[in-house]
DNA sequence: AACACGGGGAG
DNA sequence: CTCCCAGTGTT
């Protein structure tokens, strides 16, 4: 696909004109907690979260995060299961662990205080340069775009550009495009602010754009052709693998059974319960935790259940076990995962749903 | 350049 | 079902 420049650019400078006049005419209609008092450390956090998440669902969780890690330095001390319980649901987890490694680095080499330098802010764990341009322009006032999802389906529909958004050329050349359009100071925000609420209120990215509301209508390229759906271009994603897996819940009187997964891959570190690859029937079950030593009790059917990962499908089928108490330790079922043995922990009810995070792709087995 | 990495809301 | 969201890190 042909690369910028491309001929519409021309429009950039009347673009983030007319943006920042229309993000400065109304009042702020989106009750976003981060925009009241953005300090670094708050617009940190709370883009962090959004990355890839929607604004709505970040809400409740920032707010929660701040009452819990006021500061750099409340961040950089907490405890790993109880950052991962603030974080439970989001998804993306490595961003929370990645934030924490920023703010332990912040404490060490910053004095505590986010950077102001691009560069800086670019070099810490977890912020790329979406991040830093956020936290430069909305808590310093550097004249740089953020280009994310809305500033690329924005910049590539008004200007009626063909270039393939889902590449990082792309995104660099529309970055450097639009950069000496930026101004200084509060401005930098607030037309990043502009991007972000056009794109999350008019210039929608399924269905029809509401166009008759666009402050950017009359110099929109896409809509002078009525050929909005056509941008941005994207590449097609790949399809997802399917897997299929056998959770148990593992019941002795009244613990249950978690452990943890290990530190890298997908939902790396959360607690899960124990699960085997493949559909497992109610014999073969029994027959594995027999052959690891226990006695069952009990086996009874869950309802059977479906995860959609952006890359995997699961199908899950769910047996409750009960067994019997043992006197002598180690009754482990250990699970060889990546060639360790992940030993088991038992918990009760309470302590399961108060302290240990269980991601949302083991969520329909938690027992109420 | 391609892929891994969660979860949910909307059409 | 599909898309995609205030993306980043790894290979």
């Amino acid at each position: 696909m042909k690369i910028l420049p491309w001929s519409g650019d021309s429009i950039f400078p009347a673009l983030c004109n007319t943006l920042l006049a229309w993000r400065k005419s109304a009042p702020d209609v989106r009750d976003l907690p981060w925009r009241d008092e953005p300090t670094p450390y708050h617009v940190w956090i709370s883009e962090i979260m959004l990355q890839q998440t929607r604004a709505a669902v970040v809400r409740a969780y920032y707010l929660r995060f701040l009452d819990a890690l006021p500061s750099v330095r409340d961040l950089a001390a907490v405890d790993d299961d109880a950052l991962m319980k603030l974080w439970q649901g989001l998804g993306y987890y490595s961003r929370a662990r990645n934030l924490k490694r920023a703010a332990q680095v912040i404490v060490a080499e910053h004095g505590g205080v986010l950077p102001n330098d691009f560069d800086a802010l670019l070099a810490l764990p977890g912020i790329g340069r979406y991040t830093a341009s956020a936290i430069a322009s909305f808590a310093y006032g550097a004249p740089r775009p953020a280009v994310d999802g809305n500033f690329l389906r924005v910049a590539t529909r008004v200007t009626a550009n063909p270039i393939d958004i889902a590449k990082d050329a792309t995104k660099r050349a529309l970055e450097a495009a639009l950069m000496p359009s930026y101004p200084s100071g509060k401005d930098a925000g607030l037309l990043n602010e502009a991007f972000m609420d056009l794109g999350a209120t008019i210039c929608l990215p399924n269905g029809t754009p509401l166009c008759h509301a666009c402050p950017t209508a009359r110099l929109c390229l896409a809509h002078d052709r009525v050929a909005e759906q056509d941008y941005p271009v994207k590449t097609a994603l790949k399809a997802r693998r399917k897997e299929q897996r056998t959770v148990l819940l593992l019941s002795c009187g009244e613990q249950i059974a978690i452990r943890k997964r290990p530190a890298k891959g997908l939902l790396a570190g959360l607690w899960e319960y124990p699960n085997l690859d493949g559909k497992l029937s109610k014999s073969a079950v029994r027959t594995h935790l027999e052959s690891e030593g226990y006695h069952v009790l009990d086996i009874a059917p869950l309802p059977p259940a479906r995860h959609i990962f952006s890359h995997i499908e699961w199908s899950l089928t769910g047996w409750a076990v009960s067994v019997a108490e043992w006197n002598e330790p180690p009754l482990m079922a250990a699970e060889e995962i990546d060639g360790a043995p992940a030993p088991l922990l038992w918990v009760r009810r309470e302590e399961l749903a108060d302290k240990y995070s269980i991601p949302a792709a083991f969520g329909y087995f938690t027992p109420q």
